[in-house]
DNA sequence: ATAATACCTACTAAATAGGTGGGAATTAAG
DNA sequence: CTTAATTCCCACCTATTTAGTAGGTATTAT
């Protein structure tokens, strides 16, 4: 049904508060967690799979937590989304080369609409780095607290 | 996983199949599965949505069938498969109207990205119209006929 | 009358989403 | 050098969604 599942999401919103909240420290992921909302045990999932992409680093034993292992102004929305998801492509037969594999191939004309979907969520995506919306996070909190 | 479903692609699969074919006259479920590679029964559920919603008329007994019941050039890829799929919303919270809603709100910056790319689906799927895709879908057929 | 068609409703198997639970390994702090 | 906080690892689980199947009833041109 076209939804970004809670992988993508809660990716997002732990790179978000880990570009937030780790400045040259780390920070738990008990506390990623309790200010996301989401289980602990689940976020961990997610956060492995960061890691290995090799998004975040990590420190083990006590007082020890995530930080971020890239510059948050070169990594997108996008490639976050897609370390989580797989593919934002609303279709498998769009990311093949030859437009012949969906069986009906002489008279696909389905397959432009895909593409351009397609193109269309990757250009969004990709024109939101993370470093923005760690910004626009500072300031909405600053905002809330001062209210 | 970001995917459109089935009942999205062979609903607008249906509707181009009837637009190029039923001229004047009505084309029976079982031409348009066999045509489109789609289960003659799984069809008939997603044709009975398409009728419900006013996009197809139909016409009982021998010799019976669907026919298109609106302007091809006035319906677009979006209605149906918005008719299909529900909204295209990637997360929910984008349809509310106040941006309060994900518990989260004070920190919500998330939001945002879903809301552009919301907007940039629906603006491509909105562009595209039946008539478009049936003209195509004629000259793709003439083409591998001929050759 | 009959055969072709639309219409209706219930069921189901497989995949995916969204987790939970328990324990081992590591390490800073006391 | 013990302890508590933490990451890491992996098995399991439940509900929902997806993508159908199956079988029957109603209608109507021929």
């Amino acid at each position: 049904m076209m939804k970004i599942s809670t992988k993508g999401r809660y990716g997002l919103k732990a790179m978000i508060d880990i570009a937030v909240f780790a400045n040259d420290k780390c920070i738990c992921l008990k506390n990623i967690a309790e200010r996301q909302g989401i289980s602990e045990n689940y976020l961990e999932q997610i956060i492995a799979v960061l890691k290995k992409t090799g998004y975040v680093k990590s420190i083990r034993g006590t007082q020890g937590g995530y930080a971020l292992n890239v510059d948050p102004a070169k990594i997108t929305v996008g490639d976050i989304l897609r370390t989580m998801e797989g593919t934002l492509a609303p279709v498998d037969c769009v990311l093949e080369k030859d437009a012949t594999v969906c069986g009906n191939c002489g008279s696909c004309v389905t397959r432009s609409v895909w593409e351009r979907v397609f193109n269309s969520i990757n250009d969004v995506v990709d024109s939101i780095t993370l470093s923005e919306l760690a910004d626009d996070y500072k300031l909405k909190n600053k905002v809330t607290i001062d209210v």
